[in-house]
DNA sequence: AATGGGCATGAATACGTATGTAATAGAGTG
DNA sequence: CACTCTATTACATACGTATTCATGCCCATT
């Protein structure tokens, strides 16, 4: 049905390795011969076959990237990825992160990628340790997983609490509530360690009951929003564990009739594109996000041509405040 | 360094097509002998080799998503896709869909996946006719391509262009602008003939100064608004060809000091989650997407299993209108 | 007890490419 | 003219699995 390189060959006048050589640009062919070569193969269509081509060199060329695909920042890293991984000539599969046990994850150990990279790798999953375990090179991407040490690319998390708290305490504010993230996610766990740092740093304390913990997305900001301000001591300021939560956080607060900045201050981490649009204006902390997927996707193909030392790699980009208009000095009560 | 079912057949004293027999259920295979292989093949952790698997079967149990990652859409869609191929053992490779000549296509040509989900593609795309003369199965979504006659799921987008501009008519506006999308997508087209054909019926002109042409993004709604608001007479109601561009505009709305609805209306296509979120709060049409995409993937799966007749099937879903906050009553000059 | 049938398994091979080794032809050198 | 060396190509094989066919075995039937 569809050309093989035998085709090829036989059409050529060749042999079946002849074929394969002059296609891949092998010195050691006649430039008569590849040109009648490269002719048979126009004349055929012919595009070798990276299936048998994998199976002979062992190297797919292509890597898997498991990812949480509700996270809401997966849309704004995983173009990135494509594109650094396309690049450098690697293709790339997508696996949704599971839940479950971890059978799903046959495809990244069957030798049928090359590497992975893991974008949201829960911190007690068991595949970073069966990927170790198979020698299978992986990269982690804005978290670090438990026990295994592998390269990684990851914001400076806690650094960004930190950031994300002064903003509000230099404005002021000493009442202030959190909607915290998941204690599953080492991003999560950082973010919440800076900020609850520069909080004492301040002497401001921050009530147990002032935390909602929740999840990275848009409906975990929404319902912590309204849990919040449905305490008899509201906060006069949030900190936010994302900009997704930031975001629901804004929403519920327009749905109550809350004006932000005037009745409530919210601030974000990540500083998402749409933090920046007028309707959002929400003050963040900006997280090189594009840049550190693109890192992590060199840093894969880095590793896997060999050209990196044995001990793992670990890039920790720094993060920025970036103040706008969703919080305000505190006014007194 | 890794096992192979040569391997495992050593280990269990058996031959290898044996191992391969025992793991894939073959009932041919003795009770017990299934036992020790089934302990072999534990205790050197074997996975079967897709690749090996794949150059055997000639079928992958991969299938390619072409789409353009820049397109606001594709995270609502994408996770769909996704899921529902997973759900029926398939996996997926992504690609985005490239500008130029389509050389990097050649993972879609080479065997390496047995059909293709083609999202996003250009009506003059050549991709669909290389597909089809490589009998390569294929399902596009959203978009109907040039002359390639293929299996595809589309909602019914020139049904969404009435629905969209009778929003506006019904509530009396008469002064009305385009933010059109790209002449070279069938969505964009037909989104655009169904507004024109609603605006005629009602006796509306549409002049051509107040239709601004763009892309689908957030940008073009930003951009396209500010040109159609610098205009002599700039329209009271603005129909974007997305929501996206919606978003846009209602953003440089904000940004312009203008009021929606109250100074000038909006109405998006798509229905995307933030278009429900209160900041927002945009009228629109909406569009199953999530259910389209599945129902794409389903599709696909069937086309490759072999059960669906040989003529191309085609679904159109429905659309319905989802009259929010940003079109009211146009008001007397 | 001989034979036929069914069942479990092994041997051989195919899938498409890449690569190591052998072979052939041509050219250059003595 | 013979020999060697090199350049070019063919041959054989490997990669990991699935499948077709052949083989051997046991049991049931006559």
């Amino acid at each position: 049905m569809v050309a093989t390189s035998r085709d090829v060959a036989r059409l050529a006048g060749v042999s079946q390795p002849t074929v394969s050589r002059a296609l891949r640009g092998d010195p050691r062919v006649t430039a008569e011969t590849r040109r009648r070569i490269a002719e048979a193969a126009t004349a055929l269509s012919y595009v070798p076959s990276q299936m048998g081509r994998s199976l002979s060199t062992q190297a797919t060329h292509r890597v898997a990237m498991v990812a949480d695909l509700a996270n809401p920042l997966y849309p704004l890293i995983l173009p990135a990825i494509h594109d650094a991984l396309a690049a450098r000539g690697y293709g790339m599969v997508l696996l949704a992160e599971r839940e479950e046990d971890g059978s799903g994850y046959s495809p990244l150990l069957d030798r049928s990628v090359d590497g992975v990279l893991l974008t949201t790798t829960r911190r007690e999953s068991a595949l970073p340790f069966e990927l170790h375990g198979r020698g299978i090179p992986m990269v982690m991407l804005n978290r670090v997983g438990g026990m295994v040490d592998s390269d990684s690319v990851v914001a400076d998390n806690v650094e960004a609490g930190r950031t994300a708290a002064r903003m509000l305490i230099s404005a002021g504010h000493r009442e202030i509530g959190l909607l915290a993230g998941p204690v599953e996610a080492s991003t999560s766990v950082d973010r919440e360690t800076g900020i609850r740092e520069a909080l004492a740093d301040a002497d401001i304390p921050l009530r147990s009951a002032r935390v909602v913990r929740g999840w990275f997305g848009h409906g975990s900001g929404d319902a912590g929003m309204r849990k919040l301000m449905s305490l008899e001591q509201p906060p006069r300021a949030v900190i936010c564990i994302s900009d997704s939560v930031a975001i629901g956080a804004l929403n519920a607060a327009r749905d109550l009739g809350l004006r932000v900045p005037a009745d409530v201050s919210i601030v974000g981490i990540d500083d998402v594109p749409m933090s920046g649009w007028p309707i959002c204006n929400l003050s963040t902390v900006a997280l090189p996000l594009p840049h550190m997927a693109e890192d992590a996707a060199n840093l894969l193909v880095d590793r896997l041509l060999g050209i990196l030392p044995d001990e793992p790699v670990r890039h920790i980009h720094p993060v920025q405040a970036m103040p706008r208009g969703t919080h305000s000095s505190s006014t007194q009560i």
